[in-house]
DNA sequence: CGCAAAATTGAACCCAATCAATGTTCGTGG
DNA sequence: CCACGAACATTGATTGGGTTCAATTTTGCG
């Protein structure tokens, strides 16, 4: 890893405060390696080897069972994935694969136990990224077990549009066929539910999705756990 | 809190290995009180004030939307909860109430904070809770989008029968109510779908159930995720 | 430019929710 | 201890959201 590369990484979240001696130790094992597009980078049901730290690119973790798969979290720079795996030293229990060419910086499982066990600000900054993914995933299932297929995208497309600067006017950050099975339907649905939800002000063409009148759609999006997020 | 109880708590997995001082400083502000059934004893949106350890009886983590209502997480001794919230110092995404009369541990948020983050035991044993929760998240959320009612009811009943020693007759720790909210489906459908078990094996009669024929069961469940976990 | 994957649209089907009625369980007070 | 009422549980009939299957159009990429 060159000293540029190291610096950045140092400035993350997740090892400010660390010690030098540690990140140190952290790093010295370390690969920065990048990836292409479409390539899967680990599967369920594996021993975790390494911690795995999104640098550049988007990475999606998805699930299968019998012949269905589905998308579980798409996570961007700069976050940790398998984090609780790697925690509790048990296997996956999710595979991932990139979206995008990606950039990822892997620490091996062992080290990564050693320095949480001796720095304090390491394992504030493990909990801290644990506490946040949770909460991440408590809101999945309330929307899930809460809300109609329209009502998730509707909420989406809020969440999207709060994210990148709450213009009116997002870009899609991925396919629809993954929206599709991040929010929980097929991709025909999600088509149906986008056209139905002209009658809420929102039109989409291409990758580009504009909403004409906010507090029309909030309407239908039932915010409330949003609100307290 | 007598001495008793204080051997008791300290003994706990989350406390064990903490230090004297920093145990005696946790449990210096904190109260164990007795709650009587169905009682609500905390609402989602607020902000936390007591980290919540459940030391005897069993709690139930609901969310609420519009007029609807469904159960994230049903909790039995000894278990934290909104311990993410705690850490962040978030607001509640959940609320929670007893489903039997319940003994709790409350200790204040900011004792917990300051405990964290000066003893390393204690970060230690967080994390590991607070990973051993997540995983259990991404299981429900792995449940819900993969599988149909009937395969989540054979997979619940498989879980409880090896929870309750595997010996293929298990007693409901809670009412069908309760369950029908937690598996994601209405009291109609969850007595539907155990006539329909049946056909697997499994029979019912008032709280007890008991399966004839696990592999059978197995086969209709679909077991690839509970495996690996 | 041309092909393959993705996206859309339509039609039929199915699982699950809702509405409605009856039977059962259980806690409580007489 | 029994009787009663209210909540819970079951069963049937109907409705609806969502999936599946199938065909067409569009997009994106080599």
């Amino acid at each position: 890893m060159h000293s540029s590369e190291r610096n950045l990484v140092h400035a993350l979240p997740l090892f400010r405060g660390v010690k030098d001696v540690h990140f140190d130790q952290l790093i010295s094992g370390a690969f920065l390696q990048r990836f292409p597009q479409h390539v899967v980078l680990i599967n369920e049901g594996q021993q975790p080897d390494f911690l795995h730290i999104i640098i550049d690119g988007m990475v999606e973790l998805f699930a299968t069972a019998a012949n269905r798969e589905t998308t579980i979290e798409i996570l961007r720079p700069v976050t940790t994935f398998i984090l609780a795996a790697v925690i509790r030293d048990e296997v996956y229990l999710k595979s991932a694969r990139t979206l995008t060419p990606t950039q990822i910086l892997m620490i091996p499982t062992p080290t990564v136990r050693e320095v949480f066990a001796k720095d304090a600000a390491f394992a504030r900054a493990v909990v801290d990224e644990l506490a946040l993914r949770y909460r991440g995933l408590v809101r999945t299932v309330k929307e899930l077990k809460l809300h109609s297929g329209a009502e998730r995208l509707a909420n989406w497309i809020l969440d999207m549009d709060r994210q990148q600067g709450e213009t009116g006017s997002i870009e899609l950050p991925y396919g629809k066929r993954t929206l599709a099975s991040f929010l929980g339907m097929t991709p025909e649905n999600l088509s149906r539910n986008l056209t139905a939800l002209t009658d809420y002000s929102v039109t989409c063409h291409g990758r580009r999705i504009v909403i004409a009148d906010r507090e029309k759609l909030q309407l239908l999006a039932q915010q409330k756990d949003l609100i307290y997020g």
